[in-house]
DNA sequence: ACAAGATAGTTTCCATGGAAGATAAAGTTA
DNA sequence: TAACTTTATCTTCCATGGAAACTATCTTGT
């Protein structure tokens, strides 16, 4: 079973989820439960998770989005550099949400754009010398508070978790 | 262990968020990178159930938000009344978002305001016949859907990934 | 009972991002 | 090469939700 079956045996140890998928089981006991305990808690994580991560980019003047952007450009190397396109992939959001992200970085002088030489549809955008210097800060702040709230669970833990992930990811319907 | 540990075994079983770690690891090896394994993915399989969710929720017509505020009135059990305050807790959004997510229900029909008799500021908010109709079909589409989701894993794997999920959850700082 | 403060919802304004059309530049084909 | 078609990005319009001000009502302290 996948967890308590009896709800008496450790009633303070239950969630909001436990919670829910209990109301559900009062009210549709025809329906499995057995799913929900998995969407809801990587839907509630990630709310939880995502709150904790903004907070660490508001310090220093970045939402989500635009951090997403400089930490793409930051990973892909020297010369810091993509194409809209590219960002637009790493992000899987959509060319007009590339567009508005890098506008609004470009305005902070975070990040330049120019034509593609060997094409002049394309755009590049780069990292300017104060991007690359706030990403980087940013990103030891970013890592550090990942590590903090990932804290709870031992390294085995961490790892089997990262596993089942990794598999639930490959397998879910392509479309 | 779930799945190979050598990269050169199967390297193409690296998923995104292998790569991207890989990226970081050659361009910031000092950074630990197990949290982002965990981070990034819970992120990432978000996107990609939230997806498949809404293409459900589509079918009736209805968003994400929508469908929450409908389904926490019907596992509320009936009357299925529930207020504007218990819907926020519940959903765990703003007042105002509530209030706009009640409009357009209202305006679908599928839900009914009236004052609450004790507390004049207190707003109920009820499933009507339509709204509790629509909710329990929809909601049988949508537990399929999340099955489906999830077939790719077995019950202990399910079961496993519950509870660590679950422990993330706990342990994660309050604020 | 009355003033001050707390609370429940609603409204207004704003930020973000999706969808789809608009542009401009390639690529393709006759 | 002229005419399509496709591609890369940008623009426009819309939907959703957050923040904070606003309104009405309730609670508390005196």
């Amino acid at each position: 079973m996948p967890q308590d079956a009896d709800p008496l045996a450790r009633p303070t140890d239950d969630d909001a989820v436990d919670r829910i998928v209990g109301q559900w089981q009062r009210e549709r006991p025809d329906l499995d439960p057995g799913p929900m305990h998995v969407v809801g808690r990587i839907t509630r994580l990630h709310w939880a998770l995502d709150e904790h991560l903004c907070r660490v980019f508001a310090r220093y003047d970045l939402g989500r989005g635009e951090f997403d952007v400089l930490a793409t450009l930051r990973r892909s190397g020297p010369p810091f550099e993509l194409t809209a396109g590219e960002l637009r992939g790493a992000a899987m959001v959509t060319s007009g949400a590339v567009t508005k992200r890098v506008d609004r970085l470009e305005r902070a002088g975070l990040v330049g754009r120019r034509a593609a030489e060997d094409d002049a549809r394309g755009r590049l955008i780069r990292l300017t010398g104060r991007g690359r210097e706030l990403v980087d800060e940013a990103l030891e702040a970013h890592v550090k508070n990942e590590a903090r709230l990932l804290a709870g669970l031992t390294a085995d833990e961490r790892s089997t978790l990262t596993d089942l992930l990794r598999k639930l990811g490959r397998t879910l319907p392509s479309e």
